[in-house]
DNA sequence: CTGCTTTTTGTTATCGCTAACATTATTATA
DNA sequence: TATAATAATGTTAGCGATAACAAAAAGCAG
């Protein structure tokens, strides 16, 4: 392994010297002498000691990004948007010459140790919230950003989309082609969080056109019994017309017991997704959804980050991102 | 911050002590200091500082996870079966005490800063391959792992899918549901891994059993024109019955041009995907696949890493596991 | 109680790097 | 040319932990 020290032996220099050019202290090394150790250290391949840099400086160039783990069987990652957003986050961060680390947290314990063990520069909450968020901030001073929290605490920041202008723009779209009578299928956690929101954009708009969404048309996507579901909900007199859910991959779903119960998409049920993941434009029929950005959210996550780390005093932000209706086909004119 | 240094003055033994004790040294600290100082720890809230462990130890408790990255429009993590295959890797990594980061890294400079930069324990090389590995390997003595590589060289560890068998199985359960006149949808770049396996397996028993398949009915996945080209196909005097695809998300797109073009699935057309991520099973009809068992391979990666780690002289393995036809509604009996 | 082993605890140096300050070389100013 | 200002480099002392060895305490046989 070589170290600085090596470097500054060759380069007959001291290590502090070599440090300084290792860092880009430009204006604290003439010229000369950094083209100098750079050549040394290039032929030495000098790979600098993040740990050595981490316990001296008392920062590390790494950044924690958690994961909530509540129970053996969640899987985040398994989300495709989730992990699309994980993929794009690690991109960027890494571009900004940082390294990305992540963690499975399912308590304080775990995030404590998360944030404390490597000494992160700073953390992102993937789509999860904790409690003890106030007892996390005060008991570190890094930049913490979470992504599609709906905590009401104003001093942390988060980026996220407009999950309530999504649930609208579901319903408007809906009943413009001529829906009327619609339901609901996400998870049954409802909680207060990204479902909920939608959840209320939906039926808000519903309501503010005259319309009303009964309870027993909010369904658990959790079922196993989504083909009986559907078939109630769509063979009756008044028979549900069209379906807003909170996934893409609901939406998979919901496709396949309407095609178990006889049911076709657009024509029997029209149904409009979430998400917009790479593979919705290759169901059949393609799936009209609220796309969200994820390259974008992934950009505003990053760059937030790192202005809270260069700057500790840049006040927190709530980033809210537009969404937008990606028309395909699975929704039809009545 | 809470040091060791801190609950060592705290109660009245040196640092030393406790550190014995948060290593689990057991039977080198006495029973009764030990517990007092495990309260006193977790009272102050005690998070170990890995960047000064891995410093003293010349060893830290990280695995890089490394992913190619050969330009800036390829997204790994947008891949299903990728993103699952990572999101099992990081919770058993995790499980066992180690903590994950990934990289994604284009060439030998970036490998290298990624193996070195953290001394990490060990490196998981996420279905790359770099023709520097020898260099590589000689450079460190860190264990590396790789998936899904079909290098010849004998001294590195691989785990990976029996590909070959995949193709035949495909290729036999087509057979045997009477397809005879069959074609293969996979990325451009066969090159001689994964995809390449997966065609051998599958021309040799067409080819075992009498059946030959032209080369123009190998096609490029990336093609845009991907429903002209099954229209071709399969309108012909000598229509294709039977398609095998390399990835379940090419499936359905496959299934979106066969659409278009007025093709039915399974009727006019079979179709047999692989990987069976988790959406397959809501495609119409639920696609046929050949399923590879992710969180048996992170769990064999994760072993043979952690085996590797604790005993240097273990030898290279290569690790092949089994793949399995998941019969559901794509292929037709003809 | 002595001398021995074994257990338990402590000391010192070091891992590779950087912060903070000290020093020397260089240039600019009078 | 002397002197101040600036630029370039060096020195020292850690960061928080562990390795390796050293010392003290406890246990035990005779």
């Amino acid at each position: 392994m070589v170290t600085l020290k090596d470097i500054a032996e060759q380069a007959g220099v001291s290590s502090m010297t070599v440090s300084r050019v290792m860092n880009g202290k430009t204006k604290d090394v003439s010229q000369k002498t950094a083209q100098r150790i750079k050549k040394i250290a290039e032929e030495m391949g000098y790979v600098p000691n993040s740990s050595a840099r981490a316990l001296a400086s008392r920062a590390s160039r790494l950044i924690a990004a958690l994961l909530s783990d509540y129970d053996e069987e969640s899987a985040p990652l398994e989300d495709s948007y989730n992990s699309s957003f994980f993929g794009e986050l690690a991109r960027q961060i890494q571009k900004e010459g940082y390294d990305l680390m992540i963690h499975y947290v399912k308590d304080y314990t775990d995030i404590n140790y998360s944030l404390k063990s490597w000494n992160v520069a700073g953390a992102v909450f993937l789509g999860m919230f904790d409690e003890n968020i106030k007892k996390i901030q005060k008991d570190n001073t890094i930049p913490l950003i979470f992504t599609d929290s709906y905590s009401s605490i104003r001093s942390i920041t988060n980026v996220g989309i407009d999950d309530y202008q999504g649930g609208e723009t579901a319903a408007e779209y809906l009943l413009k082609n001529g829906h009327r009578n619609l339901a609901f299928i996400g998870p049954a956690a409802v909680g207060n969080g990204v479902i909920m929101h939608r959840l209320q954009g939906f039926c808000t708009c519903l309501r503010d056109n005259g319309i009303s969404m009964p309870p027993e048309h909010i369904i658990d996507s959790g079922t196993e019994h989504l083909e009986q579901m559907l078939e109630e909900l769509c063979r009756g007199s008044d028979p549900v017309t069209g379906i807003f859910t909170t996934s893409d991959f609901c939406a998979s779903r919901i496709y396949a017991a309407a095609y178990q119960a006889g049911l076709g998409i657009p024509d029997d049920l029209s149904v409009i997704g979430f998400d917009d993941i790479r593979m919705s434009r290759y169901l059949t029929p393609p799936l009209t959804t609220i796309r969200q950005d994820i390259k974008k959210k992934a950009d505003v996550v990053c760059q937030l980050l790192m202005k809270h780390i260069k700057n500790q005093d840049v006040p927190a932000e709530n980033v809210v991102l537009g969404v937008e209706l990606k028309e395909r086909g699975s929704v039809r004119k009545i």
